[in-house]
Formats: structure tokens, C-alpha cells, sequence
DNA sequence: TAGGCCATCTGGTCCT
DNA sequence: AGGACCAGATGGCCTA
């Protein structure tokens, strides 16, 4: 935990560092990402056309059917064009922006994955699978507070006779969720 | 080699 | 206006 926290700062600082150099886009492809934009002069223009997601945007802006759509379609695309000079450096901005948020998703993940149950051997659980397990792992609790048993015994119980919740998911400390909620 | 998982970039939308 | 959140696209890595 600690060590996430001093991580945390370092990296921030590290990332504030890179915003503030001087409104230039810092390097950041070489930090192991792969930049879609390897060259960092590239204009709005090049931006448009090589982004697939800009391609997929103005793809989706070709499609608008109504003419009240497309006038609309066309007006934000002038509001973005007239905004755009510093359009690479809020861009840039807003990606790291994005790589903290899913680095501090993660970071919950990690502490999700530590309160969740799995035997030593097994390997890391996938995100979909840390989810999947919590619920029902939740989902155990719930029935274990509910019968009033005793936790232990009820558990054994379980293991004897194969787990089977509420809501038809098998439970399995291995990841593996036969069955469906 | 195909499929699963993941990180990253991106544009759109909503909120403050 | 700017930030947070989201979903789609893409490419890399790993494993069966």
C-alpha cells in the first residue's frame, strides 16, 4: 500500500513534469506506449486522417442521415477545427489524464484481487475474472450471515457438497465460474 | 497460430 | 472551458 502511494507521487510528478515542459508534447512513445502519433510535429490535419478513431468519427459523421444531424455534425467540427491550435497539447494532456484514471482503476483492481480468495498456486486473475469471483465471493458471505451457521462449518459443507449459490454460479477459487448469475 | 488479456490513444458525452 | 468517464480501435504479449 505504501509503496502504491510513494508510486503514486512519483508518478505524478513525473506526469506534471511532462505536461509543464514548456507546452511541448513530451516523448512519450518512448516510455513504452505505443504512440499513434510517432511523429510529434504532425498537424491537426494529419491528426484527422491518421487517428483511426478520428476516421471512425468522421465516418460516423458521413452517416448522419438528417440534414439537421449533418448541420450540427459540421458546426462541432468547426468548433473543434477553430479550437484546435493547442489541440496536440490538450490532447496529450488529456492522455495522461486517461493513463492515471486506469492506473488508479487498476490500483483498485490490485486491492479487489488482495480480498479475494485464491489458492497460492493459482495465477493472477484477470480483471473479468477478479469481478466475477468478488460477486460471488459477496454473494458467499451473504448466504454464510444469512444461515447463521457457523462460517467454517458452513463452508465445509459446501466444499463437500459443491457450492452452488443463489443466482446458479458454481463457486470455484480458481476463476473458473461454471454456470451463470 | 489463434485467442485472451491488457495498455494506450482517441473522440464523444456529460458534468462542474 | 476543462476534466472525468466511457467505449471503440489497435497493437503487443502470453499461453494453449
Amino acid at each position: 500500500m505504501e509503496q502504491n502511494l510513494q508510486f503514486q507521487s512519483q508518478l505524478d510528478t513525473f506526469l506534471l513534469d511532462c505536461t509543464a515542459a514548456s507546452g511541448q508534447l513530451s516523448p512519450w512513445s518512448s516510455f513504452g506506449c505505443q504512440s499513434m502519433f510517432p511523429d510529434a510535429q504532425l498537424t491537426f490535419t494529419d491528426l484527422d486522417v491518421q487517428s483511426p478513431g478520428a476516421q471512425g468519427a468522421c465516418l460516423g459523421e458521413a452517416e448522419a442521415s438528417s440534414s439537421e444531424e449533418a448541420l450540427e455534425v459540421s458546426k462541432r467540427r468547426a468548433r473543434r477545427l477553430v479550437t484546435h491550435q493547442p489541440y496536440k497539447v490538450q490532447r496529450h494532456a488529456a492522455n495522461i489524464r486517461e493513463r492515471k484514471r486506469m492506473l488508479s482503476i487498476n490500483s483498485a483492481f490490485e486491492e479487489l484481487r488482495c480480498h479475494v480468495p485464491t489458492f497460492p498456486y493459482e495465477k493472477r486473475l484477470s480483471k473479468i475474472d477478479t469481478l466475477r469471483l468478488a460477486i460471488a465471493y459477496i454473494a458467499l458471505l451473504r448466504e454464510i450471515l444469512m444461515s447463521g451457521c457457523d462460517p467454517k462449518s458452513y463452508v465445509d459443507e459446501c466444499m463437500k457438497n459443491g457450492y452452488k449459490n443463489q443466482t446458479n454460479a458454481i463457486w470455484n477459487t480458481s476463476g473458473e465460474l461454471i454456470g451463470t448469475f
